[in-house]
Formats: structure tokens, sequence, C-alpha cells
DNA sequence: GGTTTTACGTAATAAAACTATATTTATCGC
DNA sequence: GCGATAAATATAGTTTTATTACGTAAAACC
């Protein structure tokens, strides 16, 4: 897939090292990339002030088998959505950058963390989910917000699922676990002491031990069932952001995966529940 | 512009609508999607078994101005990456697919959202948390999660932030707001009852009401300052998830915006609260 | 069953891209 | 500093590709 390198970054990279016609190209083309996919190789010529087969040859130079096949990977590279290479938000952006970073990231992280999905580990979660006597949800810090989130989905399918942030519940209720009960823990780093040693807990009981974390960290070395999500999160930005979204979606994956499993007799009862909000709302206009 | 909607989306779509060598040129385009984009006009005619002029005239119906243009956006909704068309979960879905569509369809809701930022509503909430003397996030349901989230950010920033779930809270602390008091509430509909009254209540004190939600909905108009995300939940789904997601990007959005705010000096201090959480870690390995 | 409308293809035209070759510009040796 | 050679760039012609205009066939409607 070309989807690895971005076009547009390597014509900025190399921008050094074209010669004179070249660089007039590269200058035309970054000025305005998106005019760019849509203008014949004639007008790009005059816009950068060169003849038509020195932009043939500038293509060619970046890989590219001649014009019409240049313009398709800029195309794409715009589309792929990540414009910024330098994709940390610093203190020189405005508002008219720093949101779009942002978003750039989000969407980026997603799409990294979809070409490598954990499908196994996803269906032997399902698996256990779906049979469950009890459900808990156990994260701290964001993953708190995340657990909590698990909790508003999961209720849903008729098994007790509940969430804590107490530490020395996390720990009673861990050692409290038995057949069918599930623990299912949530950290981005894996190696948070609290979490980690109500894993260890848990899995000395009969209950099983389910992990959205890290691959490799402790927290995964603690549990039966371990959904990797390696999101490499920009260390430099003092927020954690993007991990979370890929820890949410994965868990809304889950609970499709449970409703899928629970069959087409499931949805009335879906709808059931949705339907005893109406009356918590002002009805559209 | 046209990276809003995936073209290959559409096409899908609209295929039991066309005629006969229409549908042919669909089939063609769809078998091979990646091909088509490299191939020409003539080409393309041939494996779908068309004239050119039909092929020419399938891709001025889906609003390209010829062939090339057509290609364009094909390449571009490729690279976006969101394949799947019927986005919606089916029963009829096994591992291999229904993963891909969540991610796909939590990718296309940022990726629609980021092409439309309300970036001046954006702004004006950024100043009045960044001068705020306290901030109350308060959502319900899938929202309160949004809104633990947004605590676990915004009281990085040196203002007392809080959350909280209990109707009678909401109604209480809104009665309770003053000058420089930030109420921010969360919801995806802006219908549901308990949260519009309660930002009405806030709206009659001198505090300030900023809303993330749907615009022109009830709480919107309870608000001084509405942030509206339009994100389309698809109403089958019994589980609301693409709308959570561009909320907690918002949320980021505006953390980054007060932190700007705040300038270089204040790293030092986001620094120190990260390096608070060192001890509850395992080392790394 | 005839008429009108729509769909589709043929062929001509226009546009765009590419290649071969000429010209200019730069580089190096003397 | 001048000539020779090599590199870079442009011109013009050729080929490929796309579009338009028009005509025929099929379908829908009356």
């Amino acid at each position: 897939m070309t989807s690895g390198t971005n076009l547009l970054a390597v014509i900025e990279r190399q921008r050094s090292e074209l010669n004179k016609s070249e660089s007039k190209v590269a200058a035309a083309i970054l000025r305005n990339p998106e005019e760019t996919t849509r203008s014949s190789i004639a007008s790009l010529a005059t816009q950068a002030g060169v003849s038509e087969p020195s932009v043939n040859r500038f293509c060619k130079k970046f890989g590219a088998s001649g014009f019409p096949d240049f313009k398709l990977q800029l195309a794409r590279s715009l589309a792929s959505g990540v414009r910024y290479v330098s994709r940390a938000v610093e203190f020189s952006d405005d508002i008219n950058t720093f949101p779009r970073k942002l978003f750039d990231n989000a969407i980026n992280a997603l799409m990294t963390a979809r070409e490598d999905l954990p499908l196994a580990a996803i269906e032997r979660a399902v698996d256990h989910i779906a049979q469950a006597r009890r459900v808990f949800f156990f994260g701290l810090g964001t993953s708190a917000a995340v657990a909590r989130d698990a909790e508003h989905k999961f209720f849903r399918f008729n098994v007790p699922v509940s969430t804590h942030e107490d530490a020395m519940m996390l720990r009673m209720l861990s050692a409290s676990g038995g057949v069918g009960d599930v623990f299912f823990f949530i950290s981005h780093t894996g190696r948070t002491r609290l979490l980690v040693e109500a894993a260890e807990i848990a899995k000395n009981t009969e209950a099983t031990v389910v992990a959205l974390t890290h691959e490799g960290s402790p927290l995964a070395a603690q549990s039966h069932c371990c959904i990797n999500v390696d999101v490499e999160e920009d260390t430099d930005q003092y927020l954690p952001m993007t991990s979370r979204l890929v820890q949410l979606v994965i868990l809304d994956v889950l609970a499709a995966g449970v409703t899928l499993r629970r069959g087409e007799s499931f949805t009335p009862y879906l709808a059931r529940i949705k339907d005893s909000l109406k009356d918590t709302r002002f009805p559209p206009s």
C-alpha cells in the first residue's frame, strides 16, 4: 500500500537537493497541492515557469510512472488526511492549525490500529464476556473514563457490570472472583501497580482476567486474554489522547461482538432499553 | 468538497438504481477499485463491456467533471481507507468484517468533523475555560464518561474542575453559579431534559454556560457558547459510538487550546503532574 | 402499434501527455 | 579564458487518452 509514505512529505524533504527547474516545480506543487491534483501538466508547467517535459521528469523522479500517476499519488497523500509532518502541537500553533493536528493524530491512530487488529484476542474476549456471570471493568486515570464508557455499553447485555476506581475495592473485588466472573483491566501502559496487583489477585481465583493494554506489559502477563493496543502516544504531549480513542473503539467492537453472539432475537431487548430514554428527552422539533 | 463523502460508498449505495450499462461500469469498478485508478477510460470500458462514453457519463453522474477527475476522487476515497459502505454492523457479519466496519465508522466520523470544525466557538470556549474560577463538566449516560475524561484533562490547568451525574446535584450546582464559573454541558442529542433544565438554571446565574452538543438543540439554546458537533449517529445501531469520539477529540482540542493560552512557561507544571505518577508504575523493562 | 423518451454506441474532435530531438546552460580540461 | 563535453531544459511532433456530437436502438408511454 502507498499509504505508508506521504508524497507531499517526501517532496518537502528532498526540496533542497533539487536542481533549478525541479525546485520550481516542487514550489508550485507545494504552493497548492490540492489544485495540482486537478490541473493538467501544461498548466502546472506554466505555474512553475518550466516546460512540460520538466514536469514529467519531476514526476518520474518521485517514483510515478508519469504525470497522471503522480497526481493520483498526490491525491492519495492529501486524502490520507495527515497533512502536517510534525504532528505534535507547538506553542507557535494557532486556532487554524492545532485543532486539525489533533484530529489528524486521532484519525491516524485509529487507522494504524485498524490495520493490525488482534482479532483472535477480540474473539476470545467476546466469548468470555458473552458467557460471563459478572463483568468488572477496571481502569485508573484516563482509563477510568474508558471503563465507565464500557459500563454504559455492556450493562445492556443482561450481565451485571460494574466499574470501580477505589484501589481497595479493586483488590477486594478481584479477590472475590469466581467461575464465570470476568475482570476486564484497561491500561495504556500496562504498568500501573494498583491495576497489575489487582489483576494478579484476580488471576489467582477461578475468574477470567482480560486486559486491554500494551503488548508484553506486566498487566498483559497477568491476563488470560490480552487485547494488545500499541498506540504510540506522543510522549512530549502531556495529555494522553489517542490511546483511549483506540481503546474505546475496541470496546465498541467487543460490544458489537457480544450483540452478534446474542443473535437477532436480542434486538427487541436493546430497543426496549433505548426506548426507555424517550420520556427523558425533549421531542424533536 | 469531496472529502466528506466516500465515492466508493456512494457508488455501492446507488448500485440498485443504476441502468444496465451503468451498473456494468459500477461492477467493474467495485471489482477492483485500486486498478481502476490506474487504468484508462478505454480499458475500463472494455473491462465493463461498455463503450467509452458510457463510462464518461457514469463519471459525470457521480459528480466528477470527467474520467480523470473521477479517478482522482476514487483514489482519494481509497486512501481515506473507509471501504465498507453499508456501515451498520449486520448479523451476518463475522469477526473479519464487523471490527473493521466499526473502525471505519469512527474514522469517518472524525474525518467528517475535521472538515467542519467550529473554530470560532472553540476559541471562545477556550477563553472561558482559561479564565474560569471553577469548571463543571456535566453529562449523562455515555456523555458522563466523556465528562469524566474531560475532568481528567482539565484539572491540570490549575482550575477546580468537577463532574457530577446526580440529577439533584446538577440542579443545585447550576444554581450556585457565579461570575467566573463555567458550566460545560455535554450531550449528543441536546434534548436530555435533566441537562437542559440544569443549563437553564445555570444560565440564569452570572455563570457562563458552554455546550458541546447538536446545533439548534434545546441545550444549545440555553448556552452562551455552543460548540456544534453534528455527527450523524446511525440510529439503527443501539449503542451510541461515533459521537462521543468526536466529543472527546474536541475536548482534547480545548485542552490544547488552554495549554497554548497558558504559554510555554506552563510546561514544567504539566511535567510535574505527569512525573507524580512515576512511582505508581512498574519501571519499563 | 405508433410515438416519444431514454439509453447506448460510433466516429470525429479535442485535449493531454509523452518522446525524440534540438538548444541552451553549466562544467571541466587545457 | 576558450573550447569541448556533459547536463539540463525546451521545442515540436507523435501518441495516447478523453470528450463531444450525433445517430441508432431499445424501452416506456400513450
